[in-house]
DNA sequence: AGCACA
């Protein structure tokens, strides 16, 4: 029960982060850690006295935001260990995608109660969590099967390079990578034209990079694929 | 430790 009993939910919400690190350099590098899991719609943070420290990810699928969980968990950022659950209550940039979303105003928390009361007298009744209940016919999700379908790899501080066009040298992925801080050496793979391994110093800065560079295409043909390598 | 949407 370590992390609680909170359901699962689009988003995670993350804690014991390093209060010494500014808002947007923060955003930017829990975007690029992150973003290995699936499409990000948002990133909340706030510096506040009661907020610092924390941070939301929010996820265009639950099954993103369940791996992030998992494969996160207590990863080392910034000298300190995240810790992460999912958030408790569904994100306003989600609500907004269903057409569910209500403005808050001095709203305590018995709003979804209440509301639901004066709803359910002109439509129909209860559903038992609200799960879903736009019939708005506002934009529905569009669910893209296999998209993010890829096996989840724990984050590593060598990445693994698929895709690349036979004449590729080690030279050319040295000045691609270089410019990403932490950047150690490239190994080619003789036998096996089309990959490489990248090391970095840690598994933040070869997120980074990986994150910059996924997909960047030396041909036209060849957008390079980029993962952890496995341990 | 701390669950928001500047």
């Amino acid at each position: 029960m370590l992390s609680g009993d909170i359901p699962p939910n689009q988003t995670i919400y993350i804690k014991n982060l390093n209060e010494k690190i500014k808002k947007e350099e923060l955003k930017r590098s829990l975007y690029c850690l992150f973003s290995q899991y699936g499409r990000i719609l948002d990133i909340i943070a706030l510096k506040t006295p009661k907020l610092r420290g924390q941070a939301w990810v929010c996820f265009s699928e639950v099954t993103a935001a369940s791996n992030a969980v998992r494969q996160m968990q207590n990863f080392p950022f910034y000298e300190k260990p995240m810790r992460i659950q999912y958030a408790k209550s569904k994100s306003d940039c989600i609500a907004k995608e269903e057409g569910s979303f209500v403005p808050r105003e001095k709203k305590k928390k018995q709003e979804e109660k209440a509301e639901r009361k004066r709803h359910d007298e002109s439509k129909q009744s209860a559903v038992p969590n609200g799960t879903h209940g736009a019939s708005n016919g506002g934009p529905t999700a569009s669910f893209r099967p296999g998209s993010n379908a890829q096996e989840a790899v724990a984050p590593n501080n060598i990445l693994f390079i698929e895709n690349l066009p036979y004449e590729t040298t080690g030279r050319m992925l040295e000045m691609l990578f270089e410019q990403y801080p932490g950047f150690k050496e490239v190994r080619l793979i003789d036998a096996k034209p089309g990959i490489a391994f990248v090391d970095f110093e840690d598994d933040v800065q070869s997120s980074m990079a990986m994150q910059a560079l996924q997909g960047f295409k030396i041909t036209p043909q060849n957008p390079m694929s980029i993962n952890f390598a496995k341990k």
